[in-house]
DNA sequence: ATAAACCATGGAGTATAGTCAACGGTCAAG
DNA sequence: CTTGACCGTTGACTATACTCCATGGTTTAT
């Protein structure tokens, strides 16, 4: 089948469909006929670029996407390995979190500073928060 | 003072100071001696620069800085709008946060549908967590 | 005189995941 | 025969905040 009609039937754009095979995703020939040069996407793509978007949907990136894909590929995604590396990524989206949080604490911390420094006097002019040393 | 001073002054590297006048943020003159071509870093440069690190380090990006260091140019960054900044700022990292779980809680649950797809006579075999439409 | 230690500029590269535009070829219908 | 709807490739652009490199000029010390 021919890119758009691929393009329908997994509701990814034709220029992402191109960027995935570009980065080695899926790999895509010429048809048989030589007069033209419209690539020729076959079932087995299909079913390729829908496993690419389930993988996607459990927040990993396309290298780590294509990580998987390949162990798929080999059979060595065990239910095991799977697990472990969706684990894995609960396990790095805790870390942000707890960035996140650390961040904000910090700012909340700050802001306690900083508002010493504001008394009613200064209500008209610049905040003395961020002009300390 | 020459750029290397100031760097060593402000802890930033040069190039980040480079970057710092390429996006606006402080003005750089040259000296007044006209046979080099060096710039002249002033020492209120080097205020701001450091006031620039404050703001950062309430995890304002450089465009929010730009703003706030306006905002200051023009004595109107008071307490009530700096404190209100720092909570949109907050707010913003909790939107963040809640974003994270959602796709964290997203997650646990496709893996528990997945689970209930691997069995155990599956065990050296592709995992069918995410081969399903 | 020359080497080390500065300084300036411009441009490319980093990571992520595409999106968009330009240019040109192809195909089917009227 | 021409119009519209496709298709292909290449390259630039998005956002963030720098970092690094190459090239070339300047200053200071020996």
């Amino acid at each position: 089948m021919l890119i758009g009609e691929i393009s329908k039937k997994t509701s990814l754009s034709r220029d992402t469909i191109r960027f995935y095979e570009k980065m080695g995703l899926i790999k895509v020939e010429r048809g048989d006929t030589l007069y033209n040069n419209y690539k020729d996407y076959t079932e087995e793509t299909l079913r390729r670029l829908i496993i690419i978007k389930q993988i996607k949907g459990f927040g990993f990136t396309l290298n780590e996407t294509a990580e998987i894909l390949e162990m798929i590929g080999m059979g060595m995604a065990t239910c095991i390995v799977v697990a472990e590396k969706v684990k894995e990524k609960i396990r790095s989206i805790d870390r942000k979190i707890k960035e996140l949080e650390d961040v904000k604490k910090m700012i909340f911390d700050r802001m306690k500073e900083g508002q010493n420094n504001c008394n009613p006097k200064s209500e008209n002019e610049n905040c003395q928060t961020f002009l300390q040393e």
